[in-house]
RNA sequence: CGCGGGAUGGAGCAGUCUGGCAGCUCGUCGGGCUCAUAACCCGAAGGUCGGAGGUUCAAAUCCUCCUCCCGCAA
């Protein structure tokens, strides 16, 4: 069976990976075209890309794969199979029609929830306890297709974004092996999706990363977590060199009702951390990242730096 | 060649402009005080000042090159 696999970022990796290791032939690999990144604005290649090419596996990176020039590429590898994994790309009817078998798509979220291209992210945001990864035949839509399998996991109480990506990518590429045993062995249902009970969120944005103050302590930490690594959450303190953007990593949720205003500092030496009121508690910012510095332990940060109190956050 | 900040005992920083004893807040170790303590007092250990070269009587500091980290932007 000749496989094509389009993704690009780290989630994409294991489902990769895991088709290689099981002795499935990839003849192909799409991912998006390199792009200027990072400081200095050099070329890098995706993570998906660098495996393919230690494993000798042809890459391509069409601009728009549904253009003539992307349906050509596919066309030549004669795949029997696609699969896709955060590739990054809506694939077109005519591109859907090529594989013989199909396409499918590794989803991070227990489909009909949380359709969209950042499931995760917004599986924290939103404070769900369970997540999970999906297989399903790609269509046309935005992750509308039948559903194949569905395993579950907890979403941990620490857990940041970045961390349960790590952990769904594994248990994705997990399920795409189990999925395509079945596929081959004829025992595999499709699920039509309950179109009533989707979800839909948009990309992130790194505006979405600003911390309300005048919310519950719970959301602004599901917010955090929901955020981090990236685009990560931030507010803003106003000093005397205009605006800084403190980056936040993690907080700790203090018991009690707040002793502030929301936004205030009431709280900032190297013995307390940095402790803000918010709208039903304090908390206190463990993980920080300011202007030109690294990320730091808001104590550590402490023992160099003095931070006000009673100033307000977030406030221009 | 996108713009910018940074690297100094274990942590976070000051000192660099204007060259002249390695400093601050902590941590660690030892001792003391205390009913007790993350509090307080006394003492100690711990540094190739990111790397290489250059200027100088003298370089963390000035010049050149290199490595690594980070903010903006993507």
């Amino acid at each position: 069976m000749r496989i094509v696999f389009m993704g690009t970022p780290d989630f994409a990796v294991p489902s990769l990976e895991a088709l290689i290791k099981n002795g499935y032939h990839v003849v192909g690999v799409f991912c998006q075209p390199d792009r200027p990144k990072g400081r200095g604005h050099k070329l890098a290649a995706c993570p998906v890309k660098e495996l393919a090419l230690e494993h000798n596996i042809p890459v391509f990176q069409p601009e728009r794969i549904k253009r003539e020039e992307g349906v050509q590429m596919l066309k030549a590898c004669q795949p029997d199979l696609c699969v896709t994994a955060a590739f990054g790309q809506l694939l077109s009817q005519e591109i859907l029609d090529i594989p013989p078998m199909g396409t499918i798509n590794v989803h991070s979220s227990l489909l009909p929830k949380h359709r969209g291209s950042a499931p995760i992210n917004w599986s924290v945001i939103m404070g769900d306890q369970v997540t999970g990864v999906t297989t399903m035949f790609t269509d046309k839509g935005m992750d509308t297709g039948d559903i194949l399998l569905m395993r579950e996991t907890p979403i941990g109480a620490q857990e940041n974004a970045g961390e349960l990506s790590d952990r769904l990518a594994v248990m994705g590429a997990e399920l795409l092996i189990e999925t395509i045993r079945a596929l081959e062995a004829g025992t595999l249902e499709r699920i039509p999706q309950d179109h009533d009970a989707a979800t839909y969120e948009p990309k992130m944005d790194k505006e979405l990363g600003r911390i309300d103050w005048t919310k519950r302590a719970e959301e602004i930490d599901w917010l955090v977590r929901g955020t981090t690594p990236w685009p990560g959450a931030f507010t803003t303190l106003a000093g005397e060199e205009g605006m800084q953007t403190i980056k936040v990593f993690a907080l700790k949720i203090r018991e009690g009702a707040p002793t502030g205003m929301p936004g205030e500092v009431v709280a900032a030496d190297a013995k307390q951390g940095i402790v803000v009121s918010c709208a039903d508690h304090d908390v206190e910012m463990l993980t920080i990242q300011m202007p030109g510095a690294k990320r730091m332990n808001a104590k550590d940060y402490l023992r160099g730096h003095t931070m006000d109190t009673g100033v307000c956050l977030g406030k221009a």
